[in-house]
DNA sequence: GTGTACATGTAATCCGTTACATGATTCC
DNA sequence: GGAATCATGTAACGGATTACATGTACAC
């Protein structure tokens, strides 16, 4: 039983509208050129899928009615099955799109990871950490760039360039952020070395940082 | 057969670090504790495990022997199991945040996947989501001050402290980013007007774009 | 002849979640 | 009396990856 309030679009991980999203913006697509376009774009600030879940994600789709294929045979190449979006499929994304839950963006930061535990190295050490993620940053920045002026170029990709373009900004949001832990480090590392002492590996780390048990009272907000 | 440049850590998921990261910085924890803990600052920029999957984390981690558990019995308590690091555990946790390779942070923003495909609604609904989403990451942003303000407060905690206080600027760089869009989603619009035509639901849709394969050798970088 | 791009898929596995099961204590 | 917190775990499942299998065309 359906009940007034029930969403207009079926239950799927955000992923598998990736994949319809990219139908809604192109002509038929195969498997193959949907792993590069969401490569080339949406794996910026999504999604960057391995191949072999793009053709599982085509193949459901289809199962649900929200795209629909065919193979394509020419001579001298080999079959392609090319997917295109069907009216179902459309509405489908159109209402997804519009009415999901807006949910927080989930970050999974390895460096800053690291940096958390900071206290167990040198702060040279975790300085050429930042240094590093700052140089994938900036080539990760110039790319994105570069494909937003490109994308700009192309008629009915308003939206996508926007992504993009948001994309370039984040990047340097970030290298903002990361040069600025350089100095950080240092701060850090000296506020902790007047609670440090010498472990056997000649190494810093804190003397009884205090129980969480003991202090989440404090914490609480 | 061990190499002279096989890593001196054990291959883990990140994810494990961070449960030997908290051991690292405190007395024995109980799994409840370590849920707790990771969900009031690694949550911000890696982590905000289910409470399952911490309970697995440690077991994996003894059984590695990376940590070991004691069971404390009190008089009108549960048991709880408690978990401390152990020598080998606390020189894998420091060469693994040493030495581990630099990786790009990962980002799943379904905000931005739905605006990547806002030629399917109209601009008003789209701008209706970046200001639920700047909801959002306000009352994320000023828990995570919060948060650095109390970490401040504890010593030993220099390095914790300082993730947090990047999160806060982070988020500030994400509603900077966010409030950018409210314009720039206008201007798209209006760019993506000069291709639309109008389809059956009377909604914008663009004019075929243009075949991903036809322009690919456009768009190489 | 070697590698790369095109092209499609299956099988095994991993990481992590949700659902479930259990039970004491404390606060309203 | 009921909800929330403390506390620990198992089982089932889902989303996504890597490894594997296969084969053509084209450029160097």
């Amino acid at each position: 039983m359906v009940s007034p309030n029930d969403p207009a679009y079926p239950n799927l991980p955000a992923t598998s509208w990736a994949v319809l999203g990219m139908l809604t913006h192109s002509e038929p697509l195969t498997g193959y050129d949907a792993k590069k376009w969401a490569d080339w774009s949406i794996g910026f600030f999504y999604w960057s899928p391995s191949i072999s879940q793009v053709y599982a994600e085509l193949k459901k789709l289809e199962s649900l009615g929200l795209a629909e294929s065919r193979v394509v045979t020419q001579a001298g190449e080999r079959d392609r099955r090319e997917y295109a979006i069907t009216e179902l499929g459309t509405r489908a994304a159109r209402d997804w799109s519009r009415e999901a839950p807006v949910e927080a963006p989930v970050l999974k930061h390895g460096v800053m990871l690291r940096l958390w535990m900071g206290h167990l190295n040198k702060p040279e050490e975790l300085k050429a950490i930042v240094r590093a993620h700052i140089e994938n940053i900036e080539g990760q920045r110039a790319q994105a760039a570069l494909r937003a002026e490109h994308s700009r170029a192309e008629p009915g990709w308003a939206f996508p360039t926007m992504s993009l373009t948001w994309a370039t900004r984040y990047f340097d949001a970030e290298l903002d952020l990361a040069r600025a832990l350089l100095d950080d480090i240092d701060e850090a590392a000296r506020q902790l070395a007047t609670v440090k002492h010498k472990d056997g590996l000649g190494n810093p780390v804190p003397i009884e940082p205090g129980r969480w048990r003991a202090i989440e009272d404090f914490l609480e907000d």
